[in-house]
RNA sequence: GGGCGGAUAGCUCAGAUGGUAGAGCGCAGCCCUUACAAGGCUGAGGUCACAGGUUCGAGCCCUGUUCCGCCUACCA
């Protein structure tokens, strides 16, 4: 079994490897039969427009360390991946393709350029597949899902009849978000407001009766051709005498009412408001309490249309310069301000959306919500971090209804076919034989699709098999946790919970993590079009995958967003080449025979350290896990490797690993070193999966792969020895400081005599003592009493044991500069004299002694003391080294 | 307009239930010591945004202020 190792470690040779191999041999596949209790979550499936960006990477990533963890500690793991249909997003994908080839999707036809989207989906589907693979990711593959799955279209089908019949969804003319670009409607979600900088103009409208005029302010002066009124607040004294009086809309001399309605605001431009209902939501609401008309002015490509009379065909901001300046020429322009308006864009393609009416299909939200909302109240569940609770409650609580037609063609076809002989609807889930209503053959199904997010909003349970009742429900619903980023709370996480609770009566995660958003070193959000992004996959090819993976982990603390750099990822790459090599020396001294288990009876001080420290960065993995503290177990990892493993445990055991100290010695360090790595290996495995089942297959007499090793026990820990190991550590220390600041060179051999108050210290040191002379470079440690105190000579100060204070004096004939010593004693005296001064302060103050609680006070004491013997050795020191 | 979050070392950030301010990176000095220069050792660096308050004690709790983010909203 003794192989070598290469001195740095190669991702690329063998990330392909293993990924491979965990698939082939099934290491993910969920078995609904075994007996151990269930760890179940959906990935949250990306586009397959998509390839593998950051935010997949961090996602997947936590994700990935959860199950691998959950799977060690001895879960039936069940993590299911899938892919999204993403309606719109790959319709103007296609249509992007399309146009290349100088076609439009009206060309080719409905069913053809759904054939069109279908072959691409098979085309492009599998990359980000590949990609998550490569990542690492523990997925059952055996599973996988994709929204418009038959299956999972059967779900949408069966949910939309049931709500249908419930009255749940209804159809209707309202006014909606119209992108006039995607030529769909969209939800309010869909929806992205940007501040812009406008003009607010002041329109006059002349008075029927020729009396005068009333001057409205407007951001939208297109949109007057389609104005049914003016409203005025019924308070408002200004415009009292107008009241029911007519106006003429100026260019079109169309006749409108001027109206009262308490929502109009005094005090916002003249206090009289134009009233659009055809293109606007608020003066919809207006209209409907006044029983107004509705007039469009613009068709579905936000054009003007017949309405608008002579600006017919105008494109909308086109009509806006226009028309002003027409209403200028005719002096019915008052004034022009400028004006910072938020205009609403479409989150597919940034076009300013159209409010239009129009009519569509609707989920009432309200009976869905209420459940929705206790179930988290009530603590069914759980929200990480917690704060995001009220974001959720906020928008739940005034949720308004979805509209979730979409008038694209790809996507879930709407269930329901209009009659061409009677008004009636047949909604069904499968094609009905003839109109419900009326029996008559002549229906149609309607052209819609669904919002995309209503397939998604079935997701924790459509891919588990509903509307059939399976095993695989039974076993993994609700799932353990959902991992997703806060800018789809409402879109998704909200919408699963209604839907879960509906149709499964119960929440579809007792879990939801909200992870971080990822943004540039600087904090600006990363896009294509500002450079500024990093890719994942270049990332995984520069550093390995480990390292992309353990930098997101490392990153991920709770409730704040990420801003990553380059550097970080190979700051990490490093530390994935330190433990390589970490294994590398181990194994340079393992012999060609399996290593035997060491015999507690046989360990040093350093190995009772080591394993002292390995329990506890266990158990600081294992609860940080368990509390989604992705950060706290990765640093948690990478400072005991490190800084412990490393930095401490191998230096001192390096003597016994060259045999000085006999072959019991040799033996017992090595068994120890080999063990502690082996289970470092697997609490470091769900962060880096790659380079750990790597070294693992050569340390291991085992073929299997860490996926299959349990979660490491906690050895036995031995605080007493730990700790007087830490003392030895910082005498070693307080030699290697004095050696470097007084410029001693590495070959020269020092001396250093300790001297100690506590008897407990004292026996620490001298049973130490070997490691202090391998690691500081001394020839012998010295202990002397308080009369024997050097007269001259320079010295640190030392934690002893129990709060003991160590002197560790170093004869340095020859070496010192006396001026820099002095420097060095007074600036660390007048910090212990600083800190002293506030202890002292607290202990003297009777209100202190008296309402702390004793053991805080009796902690104060301890310090104080401490203090005080710290300081009197400062002082001694510094008149020693004045006598020099 | 409402809401949420942030301001701690040069940079990026940790700092349960108030009790000695930490890490990584960067920086400086010294070291190629046969696991690793993608390394080792040592070190410098902080009025915890500001002003009050509660408390024996505040980075943490309360009030206010100033800057940043983000979410949300029917001020046309």
């Amino acid at each position: 079994m003794k192989r070598t190792l290469s001195k740095v470690y190669e991702p690329s040779k063998v990330e392909e490897k293993w990924a491979g191999l965990w698939i082939e041999r099934g290491y993910f596949t969920a078995d609904p039969h075994s007996g151990k209790p269930p760890f179940s979550m959906v990935i949250p499936p990306p586009n397959i427009t998509g390839s593998l960006h950051l935010g997949h990477a961090l996602n997947n990533t936590l994700q990935d360390i959860m199950a691998r963890f959950r799977r060690m500690e001895g879960y039936n793991v069940l993590w299911l991946p899938g892919i999204d249909h993403a309606g719109i997003a790959t319709q103007n994908v296609v249509e992007k393709k399309l146009l290349a080839e100088g076609l439009s999707r009206e060309e080719l036809g409905r069913e053809e350029f759904v054939k069109r989207v279908w072959q691409w989906k098979e085309e492009s589907g599998d990359t980000i597949i590949g990609q998550l693979k490569r990542l690492g990711a523990s997925c059952d593959w055996t599973r996988l899902r994709f929204t418009m799955d038959e299956g999972l279209s059967m779900a949408v089908r069966e949910v939309f009849v049931r709500l249908y019949r419930e009255g749940l969804i209804y159809r209707g003319d309202y006014i909606i978000n119209w992108c006039p670009r995607c030529m769909t409607a969209l939800s309010d979600l869909e929806v992205e407001h940007e501040e812009k900088s406008g003009s607010l103009y002041y329109l006059k409208y002349p008075l029927k009766d020729g009396t005068g005029s009333i001057t409205v302010a407007t951001t939208r002066p297109e949109t007057m051709l389609g104005d049914v009124a003016v409203a005025v607040n019924p308070e408002d004294e200004r415009y009292s005498k107008l009241r029911g009086k007519t106006l003429v809309l100026p260019i079109v001399e169309r006749e409108i009412p001027i109206i009262e309605d308490p929502a109009v605001d005094r005090e916002f431009g003249t206090g009289a408001v134009k009233i659009t209902p055809a293109h606007d939501f608020n003066d919809f609401e207006v209209a409907r309490r006044h029983s107004l008309p509705s007039v469009a002015v613009m068709d579905e490509r936000a054009g003007m249309n017949e309405n608008a009379g002579p600006y017919r065909g105008l494109d909308r901001f086109e009509a806006r310069k226009k028309m002003v300046e027409e209403l200028k020429e005719k002096g019915l322009i008052e004034r022009v301000e400028d004006y910072r308006l938020s205009v609403g864009t479409c989150y597919r393609c940034r076009t300013v959306v159209e409010p239009m009416v129009s009519k569509q299909w609707f989920v009432r939200t309200g009976p869905l919500s209420r459940p929705a909302i206790k179930a988290v109240e009530e603590g069914a569940l759980r929200f990480v971090p917690k704060s995001w609770e009220k974001t959720y409650f906020e928008w739940m609580r005034n949720i308004r209804d979805w509209c979730i037609s979409r008038q694209i063609w790809w996507g879930h076809r709407i269930p329901a076919w209009h009659c061409k002989d009677c008004p009636h609807i047949t909604v069904a889930t499968t094609t009905p034989e003839g109109c419900e209503g009326c029996g008559s053959k002549d229906i149609e199904q309607d052209p819609d699709v669904l919002d995309t997010w209503f397939s998604s909003a079935l997701w924790p349970f459509s891919t588990l098999g509903w509307p059939e009742d399976t095993e695989e429900l039974r076993v993994f619903y609700p799932t353990s946790a959902l991992f997703t980023s806060f800018d789809i709370i409402f879109f998704w996480v909200a919408r699963m919970i209604m839907m879960g609770l509906k149709f499964m009566e119960d929440v579809p995660f007792r879990d939801v993590y909200i992870h971080a958003l990822i943004r540039d070193a600087q904090g600006q959000k990363m896009s294509k079009s500002k450079g500024n992004v990093i890719d994942p996959l270049v990332m995984m090819e520069r550093y390995g995958t480990d390292a992309l993976r353990f930098t997101l982990a490392v990153l991920a603390a709770q409730g704040r967003d990420i801003k990553l750099a380059e550097e970080r990822i190979e700051g990490y790459r490093n530390f994935a080449n330190k433990l390589w090599n970490l294994a590398r020396f181990t194994m340079m001294h393992l012999e060609d025979k399996p290593a035997e288990s060491p015999r507690p009876d046989d360990y040093s001080v350093a190995d009772k350290w080591i394993l002292t420290r390995f329990k506890a960065c266990r158990g600081q993995v294992a609860s940080a896990l368990d509390a989604y503290q992705f950060d706290v177990a990765a640093k948690s990892l990478y400072g005991f490797v490190w800084h412990e493993l490393c930095d401490w445990y191998v230096e001192a055991i390096k003597p016994d690993l060259k045999g000085e100290k006999g072959e019991t010695r040799k033996k017992t360090s090595t068994g120890v070193l080999l063990t502690v790595l082996a289970d470092t290996l697997k609490l470091l495995h769900p962060f880096m999966p790659f380079i750990t089942d790597e070294i693992h297959s050569y340390i291991s007499e085992r073929e299997e792969s860490l996926v299959k090793e349990g979660f490491p026990q906690p050895p036995e820990s031995y605080p007493e020895e730990a700790s007087n190991m830490e003392t030895v550590m910082d005498v070693i220390r307080c030699v290697r400081n004095i050696r470097v600041e007084f410029n001693i060179p590495n070959r020269a051999e020092l001396e250093c005599v300790v001297l100690t108050r506590k008897e407990a210290t004292k026996r620490a040191i001298e049973e130490g003592a070997h490691y202090i002379k391998a690691l500081s470079g001394v020839k012998e440690v010295g202990f002397i009493t308080e009369e024997e105190r050097p007269r001259k000579g320079v010295f640190n100060v030392a934690r002893g044991v129990e709060g003991d204070t160590v002197e560790v004096f170093v004869p340095i004939r020859g070496y010192v500069d006396v001026e820099a010593e002095l420097g060095r004693l007074e600036r660390e005296l007048e910090k212990v004299e600083r800190e002293l001064s506030a202890v002292k302060k607290r202990l003297s103050k009777e209100n202190f002694l008296k309402k702390a609680p004793p053991e805080v006070v009796e902690k104060e004491r301890g310090r104080s003391r401490e203090l005080e013997e710290r300081r009197e050795r400062l002082l001694k020191g510094l008149e020693r080294v004045r006598a020099l």
